[in-house]
DNA sequence: CTGTTAGCGCTTTCAG
DNA sequence: CTGAAAGCGCTAACAG
């Protein structure tokens, strides 16, 4: 009934249990003949090592615990895909959790996670506040975060150069001939907002336009597009509103893609638009949307090999990705 | 410098450590007393008792693995999201793996799951081919496969029912006015296509309208809005073409969506357009799309709920699930 | 090359 | 109510 051991097959092989043991982790220990009688006796017996009495002795669970703010985020799912390649070709498994920023459940889940024996963490996006550092300090494992909104960490950490990427996209618009351009952004990412807006800044002032602080607007919705389209009415009410809009994000974007339609707003004919993170749905909005592509799937992968790095004590440097300007068809020069 | 165990949690209580065992699990076999003395000691010791040594002896792990096709697909997302949710709210963590329909893969992630004592495993959108059936066999676990695209097979589940749900949205299409009703489908999952084909005919049938084989299209891209771009070019070739469309999901209704903007044909005006799933983006492509919800966070939930009651030898059925139509902007009636 | 012996951290009889 | 002992399935010295 209970699943065969390297105790069955070793009685069945009349050997002991640990020439079983070496034998099926080909150990050069092991005379050949017996490794492949051993090895044919336990594929016939159907046998399937426990990962778990392994994990007991070794204190490697090759396991990571990977929590993020929400499952169903298009951004966070890329990334997800990139840790879990990176780990399943390392032989590791990937735990997955959600902490939907509510703190219970941030704790329970770090804690379940400490408790699995996990051998590192990694965190997607956190928007966490102060409950998590002591938390991510206590379980004594690699922890790296991505994309943090929590400056100053003791941890490591994959992020995007928010500030260059956003510095992209608005000179992109300026090239266009834009000179008022409004910025939406996002109050719950604070440290990627912030960077966002520096960059936004930094392009207008890079040609000499200095920014007008009501072409900022931080509608305060927790969802994206909710965002975009308040951020829309609340740029297209100034006295003289922008002719182009650079995005806290694609979901923003395509918030703000919505309201256009719903107000009969030409995009880009009246309104030029430009998006962030380059999420998949991007290339198919209508139009097909201007954006500045994070490379999600890369940034996961790579802060896997960073935790199996930091498992190896090899010495690990925080990287910082740049992004790319992918133009499609949201932005063309202003008509005004 | 090894995390504290239950032994260390004894000589500093002075006890046996069968005594902290019962005392951590509040055992009623421990005088109140000592019972809080010894917690108050695991709390200061930062003790966290370990998941694997109690899977080792007790057998059960309480972790499920669950195996996607793609982790960046919407519809499974939401999914993911139920099974989690179900799964934190019991104790039970989660391995989430990617079988990318790769069948090297499929079989690597199961025979992973397996070694990792799961005690249950869950299959999501199943594209999967004769392989699986006896590898999940041999993993001895219950295992629930949801929206199963290989019929008759000997697991639990919990499915769409498909038919209903496309029926219904056809014939939202015919109350319209709409005669000419084409249907894109898709030939990789081919259960839920056949099903919804079926659906399709069904509402046809019943107001008198005999589905001409031509209005039924099925592209062979591997990606979904590809096959609705394409599938919108051979029913818009036809001699006299449809005026309304349903489409095998909302993606495949953006590629077409997509090609509509391309060619200069409007949505709903000219053409009508019911896709399937209710993925998130759906509410907000331009215009938003009508479409067939499937309760996605649900079928994950109960997926879950499954196993677990499978694990404790409760009787469970097979689930169907009913699909609901979700009235948005895309379709009007015919105005040939 | 192979067997014996411990022991990973915990639960669980079985005796007191 | 509490302790002693065994054992979950495996790895890892340590002897042969």
């Amino acid at each position: 009934m209970s699943p065969v051991s390297i105790k069955d097959i070793a009685r069945a092989a009349g050997v002991s249990h640990s020439t079983v043991s070496r034998a099926l982790r080909d150990s050069p220990l092991v005379s050949p003949e017996t490794k492949a009688r051993i090895k044919r006796l336990a594929e016939e017996m159907g046998y399937s090592p426990s990962a778990v009495a392994r994990g007991l002795v070794t204190r490697r669970t090759r396991t990571v615990g990977m929590v993020v703010t929400s499952i169903a985020d298009p951004f966070v799912a890329e990334v997800m895909r990139g840790v879990e390649d990176a780990a399943h070709q390392a032989g590791y498994s990937v735990f997955l959790s959600s902490s939907r920023a509510i703190p219970e459940r941030e704790i329970s889940v770090v804690r379940t996670f400490r408790q699995r024996r996990v051998d590192g963490v990694i965190v997607t996006a956190s928007r966490v506040g102060s409950l998590y550092a002591p938390l991510l300090e206590e379980i004594q494992v690699p922890v790296v975060l991505i994309n943090n909104q929590q400056p100053g960490t003791y941890t490591y950490s994959v992020s995007m150069d928010d500030r260059e990427g956003a510095q992209m996209a608005v000179d992109h618009l300026i090239q266009l001939g834009h000179r008022r351009i409004g910025y939406i952004g996002c109050v719950h990412r604070e440290a990627s907002s912030q960077a966002r807006e520096a960059g936004y800044r930094a392009a207008l002032e890079a040609h000499g336009i200095s920014p007008d602080p009501r072409w900022m607007v931080y509608p305060t919705e927790t969802e994206d597009v909710q965002n975009g389209q308040i951020g829309l009415d609340l740029l297209l009410a100034l006295p003289s509103p922008p002719t182009a809009i650079f995005c806290y994000n694609d979901m923003t974007a395509i918030g703000v893609l919505q309201r256009c339609y719903r107000r009969g707003i030409r995009v880009p004919d009246d309104l030029s638009l430009v998006g962030f993170d380059d999420i998949a749905i991007a290339a198919y909005t209508i139009p097909p949307l201007t954006t500045v592509r994070q490379p999600k799937y890369e940034m996961g992968y790579q802060a896997m090999e960073m935790v199996l790095d930091l498992l190896e004590d090899h010495p690990v440097e925080d990287v910082l990705v740049q992004g790319t300007l992918i133009v499609r068809d949201s932005c063309q020069p202003p008509n005004t």
